[in-house]
DNA sequence: TAAAGATGTAAAATATCTTTTACATTTCGG
DNA sequence: CCGAAATGTAAAAGATATTTTACATCTTTA
């Protein structure tokens, strides 16, 4: 949906965080946090490496990008 | 200025592309590398992996996030 | 089971990224 | 040196990301 796959709920829960907490964090609102673990949209690259950080992992291992385009 | 380091115009060198090669590469206009490349603006996430694959390196190897915001 | 907390969603406004067109300047091979 | 290729830049339009406000639906847990 967003040529992209991530680990951010996955993350963010083994963490014990709710959107809300990993949003202040880095800043942004809930709902985009809501959004990008959704496949909403993807996050810009700043706030990818923000996620990253936090998270506790690499952008490549937070993210998939899935080639071959959306429908 | 944009938050972010990069090492395209270094490793599109190395491999002895110009700046159009790689836009045709990803798919993206000739302008677009340029303004990545000069620190216009960052490009999205799904563009970072894109050019991360044809520069063959991570991504997180291509970019480097400078904390502390902008000015 | 009622209240609180967490999550999903939506619309409108703003910010950021990308394209297109167009032209100026720099770099490089003949 | 001359011409061609590569690069820098700019403005307007279009696409995508993010915020704000607001409300609805789970899911805890007391």
């Amino acid at each position: 949906m967003t040529g992209m796959e991530n680990r951010i709920k996955e993350l963010r829960k083994a963490k014990k965080m709710s959107q809300e907490e990993l949003a202040n964090h880095c800043r942004v609102s809930r709902q985009t946090i809501n959004a990008i673990e959704n496949n909403k949209y993807d996050p810009s690259l700043a706030l990818a490496f923000e996620l990253a950080k936090i998270l506790g992992v690499t952008v490549d291992e937070l993210f998939k990008y899935k080639k071959g385009e959306n429908s």
